[in-house]
DNA sequence: CTAAACCTGACCAATCCACTCAACTAAATA
DNA sequence: TATTTAGTTGAGTGGATTGGTCAGGTTTAG
């Protein structure tokens, strides 16, 4: 359950690897396709959203590619993850477009949004700088493990 | 992102009607079907499962309906949800059935375990006594709130 | 001016979701 | 034991979403 969509998981790969440019060498779609296995003309859909998002910039011709628009730190997974595949919305009726129908469903209607909430801060906590840095095991490391 | 289907939604909404009969008092899907606005026929899918799964039992026969296997407070909702839709996984490499093919991925593949755990954990913790006593009100104004 | 590189939109196969339908079996009660 | 109530099972289905591909642009450096 709750499987995210390979757009969502290649745009952060993709991410990553363009980061691993920042600040100044431009990385080809060409070669985060083959460093990541995923096709050219994919990562073009999935580039496209996140420039028009603003988290990355491209430059034209020969020498070009895509940088960081931000400090790695600055970027967090939850703004990539958002800019693909919108927010985290568990149900529909905590979809900002949708909306809740019933009232008294409101028990689960907390449920939901506590998880949604709760996923949306670990994912706003996450910045491509710990994935780079491999900050994250640490973090899990201390968050996760219920034996000390 | 990161939706829950009906099922998932819906079979929780049922555990919680079937929860109000507690300990004694059979309900009917009929009667579910009716407060929750599911048809018959599919909660008969999801109850069935929840059945195989060990959550409730039924009685046949006029005077029937389904009854909890368990005290509210030792269902959790991770439960249900796991039963109707697999283990969560937020990633094909994360399921158990699939498994990882790129060992380089492996920055990212920390990221989606931790999540994963961070939602189950979360997910565990919540029984269906907390959806009937409204527990779930206190607890998250507790624990996700940032501004005391 | 041409090749490298990005941009755009249409298109498509396959899968999954959210159900419905039809028919069956088991239990209770009259 | 006949009837009725109620759960059981498996197949089927229309539509939406996923996970891409393809063809043909446009822009810019050299």
């Amino acid at each position: 359950m709750l499987r995210l969509s390979t757009k969502g998981q290649y745009g952060v790969r993709a991410m990553f690897e363009i980061a691993n440019g920042y600040p100044d060498k431009p990385v080809t779609i060409k070669e985060i396709s083959e460093k990541q296995a995923v096709s050219v003309a994919y990562l073009e859909q999935i580039l496209n959203k996140l420039r028009n998002g603003g988290l990355i910039k491209s430059i034209k011709g020969p020498g070009g590619g895509y940088l960081l628009n931000k400090k790695p730190e600055k970027i967090s997974i939850s703004a990539i993850l958002k800019e693909l595949e919108g927010p985290v919305a568990i149900t529909s009726c905590l979809d900002p477009k949708e909306g809740c129908v019933r009232v008294d469903g409101c028990v689960t209607y907390m449920l939901w949004k506590s998880l949604g909430e709760k996923i949306e801060g670990f994912l706003d906590t996450v910045s491509l700088k710990d994935l780079i840095t491999g900050a994250l095991l640490e973090r899990t490391a201390g968050k996760i493990k219920k034996k000390a």
